[in-house]
DNA sequence: TCTATTCCCATGGTATCCCATATATATCCA
DNA sequence: TGGATATATATGGGATACCATGGGAATAGA
């Protein structure tokens, strides 16, 4: 399955597009043609992407939920009403629409960060501000990797 | 799984590029292909390295969380953003990127120190200090190893 | 028809590949 | 035993391919 690592800042034209750090299209390998799957992060001003095949284990996960809670109905909205399946197109490059654009307030950079089986894409600027945080609160918080059982939540 | 044993230093030529010892090669085996992970280590002025399967396993370990929790982003965010994948190229040999190189402060020469299943990449005088700086708290504290049930990390 | 995508091609910079050399260790044959 | 020949490792340099990026042509939608 994916594997997506390290942070790549990437130019944004004037036509809205992008390069996909070309590790990151390594990792989508054969599922590349399903383009990626992206939308506006609820937590964070950034967006959020998956590939294909985590965006349908995602949806077996909702499964769990009953099919008319308002927690499934309120995931459902945000996460699949609002995505967007995004191609990547001959040259390794996607285009961002401008509503997420302006949503993750990006303009002429990209930045590009690999969370493991997800990444986001953020403002450089503002990147740099949720690193400092993120490493903070890990230290804060003494947060460690969870073990193999169960652990976690 | 992989063993990382004892020190070995190495020049880097004006390209970046160093040889990864050839008992870490070996101790690496059939997951050559998918090159090291590397990234710069929070405790150390060093880089800590690791084979593509603990990559996959904290990958694994971290699936337990809920996929937009802040502990999953936190920890996501230092331990994925901030790690890169570097490939053997077919004379055994990684390039460390620039800004790795330099939280390292590692310049023309790289010491490889292995650490069992992890490793790290020191500048050569670095290590010196903290080689005896080990050897110090090892007497001081009278540190042993763990037992096998409950110890670890 | 005009605008907005998508496709295709061109370019500069960089990183990767391939080959050559040196040194050390191992192997072989006399 | 000794010398000569292989094998592996580390290192340097040059050629090549890839990547990110920009611009223009073709296409589609309003």
């Amino acid at each position: 399955m994916a594997l997506f690592l390290s942070t790549y800042t990437n130019k944004v034209d004037k036509k809205g597009r992008v390069s996909v750090p070309a590790p990151f299209r390594a990792a989508l390998a054969d599922q590349l043609h399903h383009g990626i799957v992206v939308f506006s992060s609820s937590g964070h001003t950034c967006l959020e992407g998956f590939d294909w095949a985590k965006m349908e284990e995602i949806s077996a996960r909702m499964d769990h939920f009953d099919l008319f809670s308002d927690e499934q109905d309120d995931l459902a909205t945000t996460i699949f009403g609002e995505s967007v399946q995004l191609f990547v197109d001959g040259d390794g490059r996607i285009t961002l629409p401008q509503d997420l654009m302006q949503s993750a307030q990006i303009s002429s950079n990209a930045t590009f960060v690999g969370l493991g089986r997800k990444f986001q894409i953020w403002s450089p600027e503002l990147f740099d501000l949720r690193k400092s945080q993120a490493r903070g609160a890990v230290q804060d918080k003494k947060l460690t990797i969870p073990a193999n059982n169960g652990g976690g939540e």
